[in-house]
DNA sequence: GTCTATAGTAGGATAGAC
DNA sequence: GTCTATCCTACTATAGAC
């Protein structure tokens, strides 16, 4: 390979591992002060540059941070939910998969906002790419199977529509808690939070209508 | 009475609903945009004033208009849930306070963050003040009746934490979700909603700890 | 590729005429 | 009590030296 080839590679790797420091450092600012509450300034000064010009070398401005820093967080959120088993029976895998949606809301505090608005001021364009589909059709191939086994009781698809709707809410809600209070004792309640996931599951194995 | 006091009398209603006027204007600015993304000269504009000065004759400044209002949906999210009748059956009158939170939230779109959030690069100490007591009071209270009728499985204070908790979560959960996906046909979801909620209520009927 | 310097903008808040 | 005019600060972004 030719010396400029290589020089370019490496030259290359070096930029994208500043991207992503950059980005580890933006993490910080956007976990404290949310999107909008942190500055170019404050950012570069963490990043270790002296200013922030040197962030316009990285990214075309504040706006392209923060949608790299959206997808980042949205892939993330994609691993956690991917680690729950596919071999589970249908209503542990729910439980489970909320358990992971909770984890990533710990593990990555600040940045679910992230996921979810619409930066408006920032990017009035920008609004977060949605999960990958495969990890979508997933959830709905499963409560397909919690209706054709007979696990919950599902009539069609609206009724698969409000199970997912209401796990969804569940686990946002709950995150959202957890934020506002948070716990010295984290550990102890995620038996906790299983056990309330449990409930919402099961409260929805007989006729729930009314 | 002296005339001093009728004029100042009426002056400071005159003043009282002037302040009224301008937190209504302040509403929409902040369901359409948010806390930050509104400013005071826009506020001026949609309240009827030229410019943003004459705002500082009935407001300290932009915290306190927040404040302010903060205060307001606060008070208003209160005369909601006080509005779910008391002699109900235990599981529906959970089913139904939390149906009076997404009809605030339906309501009042946009607000709910206020209550919520610090609002912090506004008011760095300010956070809004917790429901009036008594409605907190009225959550356990219900709980604790559902423990003692057995109505729900539950077993201790914590168990009833538990409930309260998933209700919150379930509930502030769904009306974010339907802030995202706002939907023409409103009114026939809330039959929807009020089944998610019985489900969630369900699930707490018989063993849901594992 | 990092720096200094600065342009350009926006928004909160105040002074003072009327 | 409302207006015009202005100050001050903070921030994004760019130009250009090194």
């Amino acid at each position: 390979m030719s010396a400029g080839e290589a020089g370019g590679g490496r030259l290359a790797a070096r930029h994208a591992r500043t991207r992503d420091e950059i980005l580890d450092a933006a993490t910080e600012l956007v976990t404290d002060r949310g999107v909008e509450g942190f500055s170019l300034h404050e950012l570069a000064a963490r990043a270790g540059f002296g200013n922030a010009a040197s962030l316009y070398r990285y990214f075309a401005g504040k706006r392209e941070i923060v949608s790299a820093l959206a997808a980042r967080y949205l892939e993330r959120l994609g691993d956690y939910l991917r680690r729950v088993p596919e071999d589970l029976p249908v209503e542990e895998q729910i439980v489970e998969i909320c358990m992971a949606y909770l984890d990533y809301a710990r593990e990555h505090p600040g940045t679910r906002a992230l996921l979810l608005t619409t930066a408006s001021s920032i990017a009035p364009d920008f609004r977060a790419a949605a999960l990958p589909s495969e990890l979508v059709v997933r959830m709905f191939r499963l409560g397909e199977a919690a209706r054709a086994s007979g696990a919950l009781d599902l009539r069609d698809e609206d009724d698969i529509f409000a199970v997912l709707h209401a796990g969804w809410a569940l686990a946002h809600g709950m995150a959202e808690y957890d934020k506002m209070y948070e716990d010295p004792e984290r550990s102890v309640l995620r038996s906790r939070h299983r056990a309330i996931f449990r409930a919402y599951v099961a409260g929805f194995r007989s006729d729930w209508r009314g």
